[in-house]
RNA sequence: CGAGGAGUAGCGCAGUUUGGUAGCGCGCUUGGUUCGGGACCAAGAGGCCGUGGGUUCAAAUCCCGUCUCCUCGACCA
């Protein structure tokens, strides 16, 4: 390719409206460019990393027994209303009317055009197991998308549907499909990726993981053991507490602690620490005016996963000024008194003793609550987040929370589509019964701006080998001259011939104005040719990190560099 | 959806307080001089100042509406 047809803009200045590094050097050099909020276009160098990237995967999938197909954009609302997703999923699935009237939507995930589409084909057991997959675009109406390619609208996503008789099977091909993913990422150059154990959400199913890119800029937050092998979303993670009870319990005693509402103003006027406290916080369950009360120790928060897993509905925070019977700032467990209340307990708190807590009246705590003596209750919950430094649930070292981006997920989703769209095959006992299935999801822009997000240095990007662009990029310095003209096209001829991908830069441009387009691109191997290097008889094949000058006629420069890219490619 | 910020040339910005011929840097075009880390000189091209309405002799500037983008939060199969 010759840099001087490259359509794509680049600039020399920041774009005033991004924010991370990914977003900002895909902007700079070119990559991308903003349609409207959460839709983009993608350059020609952006597409070849896009098709590297599937290539790879289409790889690892083909590895693991998948079938290419490809599932369609817009599907009738028939389709989604056997699953029931067409009600239950709200503004973020984009739906319309075609010019007839039919009520149409965009995919945001193909479950059911995978259940529709083998339902007819596959009626035995013996044509299970299956997986099918595709790439495909997805539009999700998402509320805010955000931080250039991270979080979009419409993004192209690798996505696999698995068809099994039994658990077990879906089990034992799930952790193929588990290592596919170790590998595909790999593969594509992300160092720092962990999968963990996730909520399996709205999904339906059992088991779930998320693969994390951990980085700063990350959305989403992991527990990690310091020393294990622990790992899991927030939204699942668990930890170690110190047990905190006192030896000898003291009696119940009310204090007045005036307007002394939130946890910190009630430690410190009564001088007890947070984690001698109990705190309240209270939610509506969604779309009702029924309260739920959690109580939970003080240093600690709610996890709101956690909590609607335990309530088994969805919760919106409340104000407690809408609860009759509570006074904000004064709620403990003691006389607590409100009709039609759901109270959780966390068990932080189970078995404490000389707590202090609301006493539900205005300006009063209580001192001295003994959980065992005084509350009573037989149950209770985990519904706090982990903390960082808490104990790992498995080997009990410290644990730490880091950011992430998820690049990839996976899910055993067990019926839930193949029993409400009537999908079944005979088993054995000639039995008709729904296949279970399991789903794996990778989204292809959001993979190119987590490398760019994790490899990258001030002066712009660092594609790894298997998915840059190009793989050399050619800097002839003074085309000008002839000699220089003649022996950067003859050798970049010779590279193509030899299958090597080159960025010709062709321009008339200063030196250091095309290094910086080189290094702002993030191509990762150099190779300069001037009236300088012609002199010496030598070409100089440079990386980010290092520069080689080689004392070598054309021909053997092309081993050379193909050499220096199959070391390269790892 | 809530809170904040911003829309002026392809990119980055000034001009808005106090209404009076729309500017600067980068990039782009042409010519010349340079030439290994974003060169220099000269001459150019390029903007209904997001958009609709209002006030005014006169609006980028004042008033009202509206759209879009960004950040934080809510949300996130």
């Amino acid at each position: 390719m010759l840099l001087s047809k490259l359509v794509g803009e680049r600039t020399k200045t920041n774009p005033s409206d991004a924010t991370i590094p990914s977003h900002i050097l895909l902007l700079r050099a070119g990559y991308i460019k903003l349609v409207s909020n959460g839709i983009w276009s993608l350059s020609m160098p952006a597409k070849r990393i896009a098709r590297k990237i599937e290539n790879i995967i289409r790889e690892e999938m083909d590895a693991v027994e998948g079938q290419e197909v490809s599932f369609p954009v817009v599907m009738p609302k028939e389709l989604w209303a056997e699953s029931g997703r067409y009600f239950s999923i709200g503004d973020e699935m984009v739906r319309f009317k075609d010019r007839c009237g039919r009520d149409m939507v965009l995919g945001m995930t193909h479950e059911e055009a995978a259940v529709h589409f083998a339902r007819d084909a596959v009626n035995s057991y013996q044509q299970l197991p299956f997986m099918i997959y595709q790439f495909q675009t997805k539009f999700r109406d998402e509320a805010r998308s955000r931080g250039g390619l991270i979080r979009v609208r419409e993004f192209t996503m690798k996505d696999a549907y698995s068809f099994h008789i039994d658990n077990e099977d879906l089990e034992k091909y799930y952790y193929r499909v588990y290592d596919a993913y170790t590998r595909i990422f790999k593969r594509i150059g992300m160092k720092d990726v962990v999968a963990v154990k996730s909520d399996t959400g709205m999904m339906g199913g059992s088991v779930a993981h998320e693969y994390m890119l951990l980085t700063d800029v990350g959305e989403d937050t992991i527990v990690l053991c310091s020393e294990c092998d622990y790992k899991a979303n927030m939204e699942v993670a668990v930890s170690v507490r110190d047990n905190l009870r006192d030896e000898v319990s003291e009696p119940l005693q009310e204090v007045f602690t005036a307007d002394k509402a939130d946890i910190a103003a009630v430690s410190e006027f009564l001088n007890v620490p947070e984690n001698k406290t109990v705190k309240a916080v209270c939610y509506f369950i969604k779309g009702t005016e029924k309260p739920v009360i959690c109580f939970i120790r003080g240093e600690l928060e709610i996890n709101e996963s956690k909590l609607k897993k335990v309530i088994s509905a969805e919760v919106v925070p409340a104000n407690i000024k809408d609860i009759p019977g509570l006074h904000a700032g004064n709620i403990g467990p003691i006389n607590l008194s409100v009709p039609d209340a759901t109270v959780v307990f966390d068990q932080s708190l189970k078995g404490l003793n000389n707590l202090v807590g609301g006493a539900n009246k205005p300006e009063y705590h209580i001192k001295g609550i003994d959980f065992d003596r005084d509350v009573k209750i037989e149950t209770f919950y985990d519904v706090a987040k982990v903390k960082e430094g808490e104990k790992c649930p498995v080997c009990g070292k410290k644990l730490v929370l880091r950011n992430g981006i998820e690049v990839g997920n996976i899910f055993q989703l067990g019926t839930k589509y193949t029993k409400t769209m009537g999908m079944t095959v005979l088993d054995k006992e000639g039995k008709a019964v729904n296949p279970i299935m399991g789903c794996y999801g990778i989204g292809i822009g959001r993979a190119i701006a987590s490398v760019a997000e994790e490899s990258h240095d001030d002066k712009g990007l660092i594609w790894p080998m298997a998915i840059a662009p190009w793989q050399v990029y050619l800097c002839a310095l003074r085309i000008d001259e002839l000699a220089v003209k003649e022996k950067s096209e003859e050798l970049y001829r010779a590279l193509e011939e030899q299958g090597v991908e080159v960025l010709f830069d062709d321009r008339e441009a200063s030196a250091g104005f095309k290094f910086s387009d080189c290094d702002l691109m993030g191509i990762p191997i150099r190779i300069v040719i001037s009236p300088k290097t012609l002199a010496k008889g030598n070409i100089e094949i440079s990386t980010r990190d290092k520069k080689i000058q080689t004392d070598v006629s054309y021909l053997e420069a092309v081993h050379k560099i193909k050499e220096l890219i199959y070391q390269l490619s790892g």
